[in-house]
Order: C-alpha cells, then structure tokens, then sequence
DNA sequence: AAGGTGACCGGCC
DNA sequence: TGGCCGGCCACCT
C-alpha cells in the first residue's frame, strides 16, 4: 500500500487522537510542522477510509464543523460516531468544540 | 511536465 | 462564526 511519509504522519497523529476528543486539520499539520498544509491534512484523511485505526471523525475544521461528514458512507455516520462518544453535535456543528479540542503533540 | 483540485486557515468586512 | 477571497502544498490525470 502506501509508504508515504506525509500521509503516514497524518495517521500517527490521528491515531493519537483520545477517545471523546477531537483536533482540526490545522493543529494536525501544525504538529507536523507543515501549518501551511492543512489542505493535505484533510487530503490525507480521504485516503485514511483504507485505514481502520484512523478515527478521521474526531477530526474536524477549526469552526468544529464536520465537514468532512459528507465523505462518509452513512449521511450522518460522522455525527454519530461522535455522539456515540459523549460529543454533542448540532446541525454538522460540534458544542463546546473548544472543550473537546485535543491538541497533538508536537514532533516534526 | 503542467494544471486542476481539495474533509483548510486566516484575514477582512 | 456569518460570508468572501487569497494563499498554500501534496496528490492526481
């Protein structure tokens, strides 16, 4: 498969992600050290759907707006998961998403 | 090889 | 965060 060291990246950190916590796709490319390539962050997480340990729906824009929900099989499977872990969502939107916000560790 | 694309972000009104 | 625009960078055709 891939041996991408971008994307692969992308996936450490994502699977680093705690459950009942989310991060956007700019703190991701932040903690690659790549701010500037938060675009390929979400790139990256397209590519994630062949992956199983990538829980791409604690990943969301900086707003908390799931908008990669529309990339999932089900119409709603993202909110649901989310849910499924104590996340309020409303209308796409995450409650409280500064409280859920989980930062990456930093490491380029 | 060049151009188009995108699950974004920050700045500005 | 409501909306629009420019920049950015790796991936795909």
């Amino acid at each position: 498969m891939s041996e991408d060291n971008f994307f692969e990246r992308v996936y450490i950190i994502a699977r680093q992600i705690p459950y009942g916590k989310v991060t956007s796709y700019g703190a991701i490319a932040k903690a690659l050290g790549t701010a500037r390539s938060a675009r390929m962050v979400g790139w990256a997480m397209n590519a994630s759907h062949n992956m199983e340990d990538v829980p791409a729906h604690r990943v969301v824009n900086r707003k908390g707006l799931l908008t990669g929900k529309l990339h999932f099989d089900g119409t709603n499977l993202m909110q649901q998961l989310l849910e499924n872990e104590g996340i309020v969502v409303v209308d796409n939107q995450i409650m409280d998403f500064e409280k859920h916000f989980w930062q990456p560790e930093i490491h380029f």
